[in-house]
DNA sequence: GCGCCTGCCGGGCAAATTGCCCGATTTTTG
DNA sequence: CAAAAATCGGGCAATTTGCCCGGCAGGCGC
């Protein structure tokens, strides 16, 4: 870090990742290298440029941010990695953190926000913008667990299927299971997240992040 | 427009405002007079400096963009809006044109297309991102209607009160109807929406923006 | 006025699903 | 190894769904 701080930038958006490289330039200590616009562009561009530090929006087409963090962790621990994203949401956070982000910055905040986070994360500090230390914070004491804490991995997996509109017959051929079991556990899964309804069921999953981080989006009628 | 075109600008995140001023202000023609971060805000503004155009993201606290919308064509049914969102949902568009905006512009567009687009409006064209212009065809062939337009307002009405996580019964309770008609409409709106689960019934709704598009999230713990 | 259509309200009833119990394996973990 | 947790599935009452029906009110054309 002689010089100024080398800086990935991803964000599927072109005209939003023009934004942010206008904010950091004015910044003579970080300087942007390269640019992404989605995981698997960065996680390559990350291994050719090795930069100081990643600033990666989470939603992205193809595969996601998540991913991609905990594939440029893989292929270097030291990764210095920085979400920034507009979901002010306390799972989304848990979930990049422990994929290995240093830091998670709401779109929200303020401009500055940024900049200090990226300075912060590039002296080895872990950095939070004040809106999700709040909702961290918040969702500590309304206790809210993360649905992958809570749900064992084959729970994940039928509620997977069920947010991409399966019936419970459906996956239950998929997974080779008797209908009774799916029956089952999706009645767990219910009771696990506190829900009454398929329909809470599938607002609390998109809040939680099961849903809506990736591209879940059924393919477009290929026409 | 003698000299160059005032813009106001509208979006909640203020990095995100940072970004496109920039963008727009490499043009001489166009120059950003004032900025807002919600709809009242944008109304309020919009009465005070009579821009010769609006661009506005859709998805805001407060009262949305629609809203926003609707409330400056009606003080001036001349007003040029030009709708800029992450959304590349053709239902999203239909709404916003419909309520009175000129174009509609998704972020992932190149950057140049949001340029082209406010000159496009701003000569008195309808102006939308090639990506909307495609997903307002498919759904032209494929025929999704949007939901406002083949439900009844009462059917939209328990369509919302079953996206706020309410039981039949209590929206029976809250209607003052028998929870058997409410079962029944439920079965209608599903029907005619052309759905089987409940869960496709919300992720639907989602895809037209009926939940979503505005601020829905119920409120946060006072504290 | 008289049909006619559409939206709204709700009864009825078979079929399916849910909610919640149970026990039997297998794997994980301390 | 012992305890705990996860996976799988049966059973059964209670509820809900899916789909039929008829009745009533309001708008619209004639």
């Amino acid at each position: 870090m002689s010089g100024a701080a080398t800086i990935l930038l991803v964000d599927d958006h072109a005209i939003v990742r023009e934004g942010y490289r206008a904010l950091l330039q004015q910044q003579p200590r970080l300087k942007v290298v390269a640019e992404a616009s989605d995981g698997a562009e960065a996680y390559r561009l990350f291994k050719q440029v090795k930069p100081d530090l990643v600033i990666m929006d989470l939603t992205m087409p193809g595969f996601g941010g998540l991913e991609a963090i905990k594939r440029i962790r893989q292929w270097d621990p030291a990764a210095r990695i920085l979400v920034f994203t507009m979901h002010q949401n306390a799972a989304f956070a848990v979930q990049a953190i422990r994929a290995g982000a240093k830091g998670y910055v709401t779109k929200s905040s303020p401009p500055e926000a940024l900049v200090r986070a990226a300075f912060d994360i590039l002296q080895g500090k872990i950095a939070l913008s004040a809106d999700i230390d709040h909702e961290l914070a918040l969702s500590r004491v309304t206790e809210t667990p993360v649905a992958t804490d809570v749900l064992t991995p084959r729970e994940f997996e039928i509620l997977r299927l069920l947010l991409a509109e399966k019936s419970t017959e459906a996956i239950a051929a998929i997974l080779g299971l008797s209908p009774k079991t799916v029956a089952n556990t999706r009645y767990l899964i219910k009771a696990k997240l506190g829900v009454a309804s398929d329909i809470a069921l599938v607002l609390v999953a998109l809040r939680q992040g099961i849903l809506g981080a990736e591209g879940e989006r059924d393919e477009i009628a290929p026409l």
